[in-house]
DNA sequence: ATTGTGGCCTGCCCGC
DNA sequence: TGCGGGCAGGCCACAA
């Protein structure tokens, strides 16, 4: 379930590291590396570099080292943990355990310290130089006119345009559900048919969301979350909330406001 | 251009 | 008590 807010408190943490010089690199297992890279690469690429910038952009974790971009995705499970610190305790649909057998990909530092990718699921990767313009511009610096650019001409749902990582990146399906909920919009509206005052609506729910659950902590800090669930009701007017399945999602909206 | 399906993989919870 | 089935959601390949 690691979101933007989640890699974001990623980054920080990785952030760190910077200045330091990579002694080890490992992966385990032959799946977590993508788009081509192999271990030889990978340490190639890294041992002996130093740790330069670290960025984020959407869900995608950046390390820069060297002449090269080491890119970190975290798929469902994956948590960062720097110099033995976990960076996030309780992390949705999975444990909060730290079991060696977890560790997916790990730096060493000349300095002893480590920077250390746990997934059980191992749904995330690593990859070297990942095509970052394959991503659409992150969620929470996206601009109100692009934002909005993005409403008026998407023939899609509004579900299917917001967890669209080509188009806006960072959005994941708790965040989604919460941002449509507090804009009053129904997940499957087609994006287009929304009017001037319901793209307002949606489109500064986006960051007010975003910036809210960054202050509480995480993407599962929502008002929707608890009640994402059979007998849920909405939290704003008591009503019972629909399941459905909105572009192979399953999403959670109150009948009675969100139109 | 857009939507739907299935697969990846493990932990957790439910019912038998 | 233990087992198995279903489900959670990020992301990709593929089909329609």
């Amino acid at each position: 379930m690691p979101e933007l807010i989640e890699v974001e408190i990623y980054r920080k943490a990785a952030a760190r590291t910077v200045g330091r010089t990579v002694s080890t690199v490992s992966v385990s297992g032959n799946n977590y590396l993508r788009g081509g890279t192999s271990h030889a690469d990978l340490r190639s690429a890294v041992c002996g570099g130093q740790l330069g910038r670290v960025r984020r952009k959407g869900k995608l974790l950046l390390l820069e080292i060297g002449k090269t971009v080491v890119g970190v995705r975290f798929g469902m499970t994956g948590r960062l943990i720097v110099d033995g610190e976990v960076t996030i305790n309780e992390l949705l649909y999975t444990t909060d355990e730290v079991k060696d057998r977890h560790v997916r990909f790990s730096l060493g530092f000349n300095d002893g310290g480590t920077l250390v990718v746990l997934d059980p699921r191992a749904f995330g990767n690593v990859e070297l130089n990942p095509d970052e313009s394959s991503l659409g511009p992150d969620a929470m610096r996206i601009s109100n006119n692009a934002l909005q650019g993005l409403f008026q001409k998407s023939r899609s749902t509004l579900k299917a345009l917001l967890l669209n990582q080509q188009k806006i990146s960072g959005i994941g399906n708790l965040l989604c559900d919460e941002i449509l909920w507090r804009s009053g919009a129904a997940p499957a509206r087609i994006s287009c048919s929304l009017n001037c005052d319901e793209i307002e609506r949606v489109s500064s729910a986006v960051k007010t969301t975003i910036r809210d659950l960054t202050k509480r902590g995480g993407s599962h800090l929502g008002e929707l979350q608890p009640q994402r669930h059979q007998k849920g009701v909405c939290p704003l007017d008591g009503a019972r909330l629909n399941q459905s399945t909105v572009a192979g999602r399953t999403s959670w909206w109150c009948p009675e406001h969100q139109l």
